[in-house]
DNA sequence: CAAGGTCAGGGGTCAC
DNA sequence: GTGACCCCTGACCTT
């Protein structure tokens, strides 16, 4: 039965194009209704009690009359090992289907990121494979796809309609590839907010160490927690120092932040602070760290962070940190300097070296073209 | 030449949207084989051994003696099986136009039936096709669309059994199993946030008045940002007065709010905190006040209210701040009852008058059959 | 074989 | 609820 069910897969998929996008327990009725129809005379024995029998087929069902046909074939089956739909070949490194091939290179390649809104533990089957983008990207990861794989795309055909990117050819690779035109208008004012705050780079360093807090969700929150804390308490003082009277500046920049994460996805918000990035290599690189601390003190260290950086302004850069990060008592057991807090940490202090400039002195094309810089490029 | 003889009976349709989504080439072949179906039999003559034949005519094909008369596009037109209005390609099986596939999503994804008012023959065409659902959806089946092709929803669920829907007596197709919430399970995590935080009423009105000022756009920013201002401080003082040691109460508010517009459309968002008012509606009344009221002291007016709200905790309600609102010297100069400030206030006072109850102390059918209801009713 | 690309037809959104 | 409009998926193809 095994052997009948998998070679059964090859020939239905090359034969038809539509018969792929059904996935439904109707057409499982549909079916079985017309097997029988079809069979019931030559070969009642077949007939197959157990609707999981054909939970195959549901794929191929229009084409189940070839049944017969391609038992003579021997198609080897081989599964994606991520969704355990058929896989057509090696792809980034694993096996896997055409529908995880796609999926995997358009995240890689347009450095998407995904929101799961349930427990980041969804089941990835062929079945429901599109239900959390979140947790697929997550399997393929983990399965072994590989992202360096990914390449750049090769001669880029001109663009569909609406999709047309801005005049300079060069940005092709770079930023007009992330070019969603939603938001075109939208990011150029939700900016404008941005820019009205002139945050200096004390509080945007703070604010980035907000953005990573958030862009985690559940699983690691609590060991999140103590460093959002610190960014936290550190930007609410920095920013409402500049605001004593109304002490509402601390606000202001968090509902421009909001208006970020409104108008675009949180990817992008990502893309932006944090250049190129992606989300998922972040939240991978601090889930792994934080599992890796997870029964260690983080809130003392995050105190001791945050004791750092309130009284060291101005002086503060990389090197200081790190030399007192490691010679702190804290790091006396067991924190490496790739540690999961000393992740963050350059990420905090990433634009104490760093110029400001400002995207507003430019053109307003260049406006649109830079919406995906990161933030050290455009504030 | 059915697709000649459309364009020509109904200029209309060509006039109403203009360059709406084109089927490709790959249709055209289909055309052809449609069309040879059809004339064989009475005129096997003129019947073409060959695709190629076409192929020169096939971009053209279908209207290209219109050129001259009526439009300069050289978009092919294809009726929609159902009510022949201009198919936008094939849905579900068969040539349909968006709203006939759009139609059938709905009602076999809800698994929803109906009802008809006359002889269960009503004539479902592009103008008329919105008189009777009854039958227009037969219509659907008759002419071969396909509810097996009608996939569950993308989004989240941890889908499992079939969930039937409680209140809907409309269905009565085989089964629910094609009913699937679009946001439930998540949004009930998307809300533990939230509730975690444990607002409370007066927390919760001061949010949404900062909801409704995020959610305008640049336009009458400066005519909302008196309000915005009110509702802010006062969310500041309220919630960090719970949390007087860190004060970091208000800041994690925002960011649990944050966490909505990343996960969800402002539109849903809007829908959760104001119910079903949609955000157009919202706005327009607004920006209409903002422009009514442009030149008069709204500062004044906004710190009035600040004012109100802020002395008397506990004891405001609508007929109250009504009532000082009217009495109020500020409303002696020309503020109606109906004005923009008052529009807000009472959006902001709705709760004080209403009870707070969980979602979470309900079944889960329950969670989902709320969660785009009022905040009001799941919190 | 394994990169690339295309685009029909699924999906969803939200002004109306 | 409707439908114009856009995004995402993956079967099929080219390089
Ligand atoms: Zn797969
Ligand atoms: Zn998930
Ligand atoms: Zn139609
Ligand atoms: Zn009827």
């Amino acid at each position: 039965m095994v052997t009948l069910q998998r070679e059964a897969t090859s020939p239905a998929s090359t034969s038809s194009s539509s018969a792929k996008r059904v996935p439904s327990s109707h057409l499982l009725q549909d079916i079985i209704g017309a097997k029988q129809d079809q069979q019931q005379a030559q070969a009642p024995s077949e007939h197959f009690s157990s609707l999981n029998f054909f939970k195959p087929f549901l794929n191929f069902a229009p084409n189940h009359q070839m049944l017969s046909k391609a038992s003579l074939k021997s198609a080897p089956f081989i599964e994606c090992v991520v969704c355990s739909d058929k896989s057509s070949g090696k792809h980034y490194g694993q096996y896997t289907c055409e529908g995880c091939k796609s999926f995997f290179k358009r995240s890689v390649r347009r450095n998407l990121s995904y929101q799961c809104r349930s427990g980041r533990n969804c089941p990835i089957d062929q079945y429901h494979r599109n239900q959390c983008q979140h947790c697929r990207f997550k399997k393929c990861l983990k399965m072994g796809m590989k992202k360096e794989a990914v390449q750049q795309g090769r001669n880029p055909t001109s663009n569909q309609n609406g999709r047309k990117s801005l005049s300079d050819t060069k940005m092709d690779h770079n930023d007009s590839l992330m070019f969603q035109p939603r938001v075109s208008t939208n990011l150029a004012t939700v900016l404008s907010n941005l820019k009205s705050l002139k945050m200096d780079v004390e509080e945007l360093s703070y604010l980035k160490g907000i953005i990573v807090y958030s862009s985690n969700n559940a699983e690691n929150r609590d060991f999140m927690e103590n460093y959002e804390n610190v960014c936290h308490t550190c930007l609410r003082d920095v920013a409402n120092a500049k605001d004593r009277e109304k002490c509402l500046r601390f606000g202001k920049i968090l509902l421009c932040m909001s208006a970020y994460w409104k108008a675009i996805s949180s990817g992008q918000v990502l893309r932006i602070f944090f250049g190129d990035i992606s989300q998922a290599e972040m939240l991978e690189r601090i889930e792994r760290k934080c599992k890796d601390f997870k029964n260690l003190q983080l809130s003392a260290l995050g105190e001791n962070l945050y004791n750092l950086m309130s009284q060291n302004r101005g002086i503060i850069n990389e090197q200081f940190v790190k030399a007192r990060l490691q010679s702190s008592s804290i790091l006396a057991h067991k924190f490496s300097v790739e540690n999961f807090f000393w992740i963050l940490a350059a990420e905090l202090l990433e634009f104490f070296t760093k110029p400001a400039k400002s995207i507003f002195d430019q053109q307003q094309n260049r406006v649109v073209q830079l919406r995906f810089k990161p933030l050290n490029e455009i504030i």
